[in-house]
DNA sequence: ACCATTAATGACAGCGCTGTCACTCTTCGG
DNA sequence: CCGAAGAGTGACAGCGCTGTCATTAATGGT
């Protein structure tokens, strides 16, 4: 595999090397008739233009950074893969970057990150997008980036979300359809990105079946396997305990599974419980759990692109998107009090 | 933050630019005052120099591939941490890239991916490690690549590993230690790296303590939560079922404890069980897992490291490593037979 | 004390691309 | 038929670094 340059197709095809990197680079001025030429001839010999160079020479990187401290390695992996598509259709790199949010020295790192990489822009996602310290300081660096999900929605940037009070609502709606009236609700870590979100959805749930919402019922979690346990614990042993639990995500649900397994409460038939995420644990924990599928990966590569766009100016307006979650109905929930 | 030149650092400390490159590049042949000096001013301007002019100057891109094709997402982010141990240390860039190991365009992909991106080498993991074409590919266009324990240990590449053999011997010798005696085997896919390990460190096992090797307590399982379910009826339905079943990885054994439920086998009271990896699921499952966890993280830091002395060539001779795994006993396994 | 060697440094070109600007050739209103 | 405007193209410098080679200073053997 020898070497190739743009010189080197620009001779084949009797044009300057400038003519063939605006080819490359979708540039204007150029005529239908050249410009299929060289396209042509960079098809021929399957050239690649050498991206160091692009880059020494344009000062831009063509590199995204993806900026995450997230323990469900399912859903980086989700995250990645759609900032990755988006990252292949125009030419861009990826560098991924796991954090510590809480870390001391993030900032500094992330400086040097940006120093060595050069990267054009980022990719945030929670808990990073509550990081108002970060934010600030990608503002100041004028480093342009875009958030995944974040909490506070009137950020002047744009992000992509999903809705989180919607998703919350119809898994609740479905506990109702089963006849559930007494519905548990483990909240994740208090600061989080959703958390307020999902007791907004629950309650709209509620009040729309004229359920009437009773404080005890509401327990707070901190999304850890553990916390479910003590929360399924603290729900499951009141006087007048809950026939269904809505877990903030699927660990608690499978700490709750866990305390309700030592209780000898049986699920579905005593108890229904419902998850959030669609972790693969969702499909190997007996029962199968029912869980709400986020579309992580499109979520990503809107974010992406919308990233992309933005550097490339194609982009005007603030410009922000939503997508829709899924209740993944499976064996963890099911009619209230039927007995086997 | 304005921009800064090795030029700049060189006129602050009174030399060439060129200098400033030795320094920066650890180069032999700066005295100890100068280089002194110039770090100095390195530090106090915080200087990084500029990537991509190192990469177009020197013709290395300074950047390391990862390639895998693998459905858990826990061993992937433990890969990926791994390596990025290793790239952070000697200032390497990570590109990561999910293939398709069967895809007929892998190969095609590859090529463009290595002409564009210019990897200086690559780290390749299992099943892509038995990939004759990729490999034969790589050799050929003298890329550098180490390969993470590979089926095929005559390899004439560095290469890092763990004793499979031994990790299954210990985990089966776990259950021989409860009083088992028949102990079933669910393999992984037949074609991958450690499926016959493990069937010989099942065996090693079974001869060390004298019991005689029964055919019918092997099945064939492909790595999926379904396969187990499969295995694991085939193995549970016999005249004489096993009182203890050793799955290959943990999928597998969650499909088994699937069927134990379904079946109404009290684990690990009637049935003790003991999967492979670690993963998330482990923990989450009812009853916890007794598994095998590897040093993934570890492995992958080494196998980054490897490549780099590669590339710097601070490597004479062909080096490989091996880690060693760990047996995590959890509530899933027990002595035998117990009535509860 | 003398040359041969080695250590330490700098001058300079050039990596492969893109930005700028200059140039030619149409096109078109008046 | 002329000048202005715009479309299409190329010459050239230079992005920030490293490789090569030249240069100077220090060292050592005889």
């Amino acid at each position: 595999m020898k070497k190739m340059t743009m010189q080197d197709v620009a001779e084949r095809a009797g044009v300057s090397s400038k003519t063939v990197s605006r080819v490359i680079n979708n540039e204007p001025r150029v005529s239908e008739s050249t410009r299929k030429k060289i396209q042509q001839v960079i098809d021929e010999l399957d050239f690649q233009p050498n991206k160091s160079a692009q880059s020494l020479a344009a000062d831009r990187s063509l590199l995204l950074g993806l900026l995450y401290d997230n323990p469900s390695s399912a859903y980086i992996i989700n995250l990645q893969a759609g900032v990755l598509d988006a990252c292949n259709e125009f030419g861009y790199g990826l560098v991924i970057h796991p954090c510590e949010n809480n870390s001391p020295d993030l900032l500094p790192k992330l400086r040097n990150l940006l120093a060595s990489s050069r990267m054009d822009g980022l990719v945030i996602t929670p808990p990073m997008t509550e990081n108002r310290q970060l934010l600030d300081f990608l503002d100041s660096s004028s480093t342009p980036y875009v958030l995944i999900t974040p909490l506070n929605l009137e950020q002047s940037c744009p992000l992509v979300s999903i809705d989180d009070v919607l998703a919350a609502r119809q898994s609740i709606q479905h506990l109702i359809d089963f006849g559930h009236k007494r519905i548990g609700l483990i909240l994740g870590a208090r600061e989080r990105s959703g958390t307020e979100m999902r007791l907004l959805g629950y309650q709209q749930a509620l009040g729309e079946n004229n359920i009437s919402f009773d404080e005890s019922l509401v327990v707070q979690g901190d999304f850890t396997f553990e916390s479910g346990v003590t929360a399924g614990l603290q729900l499951l042993r009141q006087p007048q305990p809950p026939t269904a639990i809505f877990a903030s995500n699927d660990y608690m649900a499978a700490g709750v599974m866990k305390v309700a397994s030592q209780l000898r409460i049986s699920i579905p038939y005593e108890l229904s419980v419902c998850g959030f995420d669609d972790t693969p644990v969702a499909r190997y924990l007996t029962p199968t759990l029912t869980t709400v599928r986020h579309p992580v990966e499109q979520l990503a590569q809107h974010a992406g692109e919308l990233l992309i766009r933005k550097l490339k100016k194609h982009l005007e307006r603030f410009e922000s998107e939503e997508l829709h979650s899924e209740l993944i109905v499976r064996e963890s929930t099911g009619p209230v009090a039927k007995p086997e």
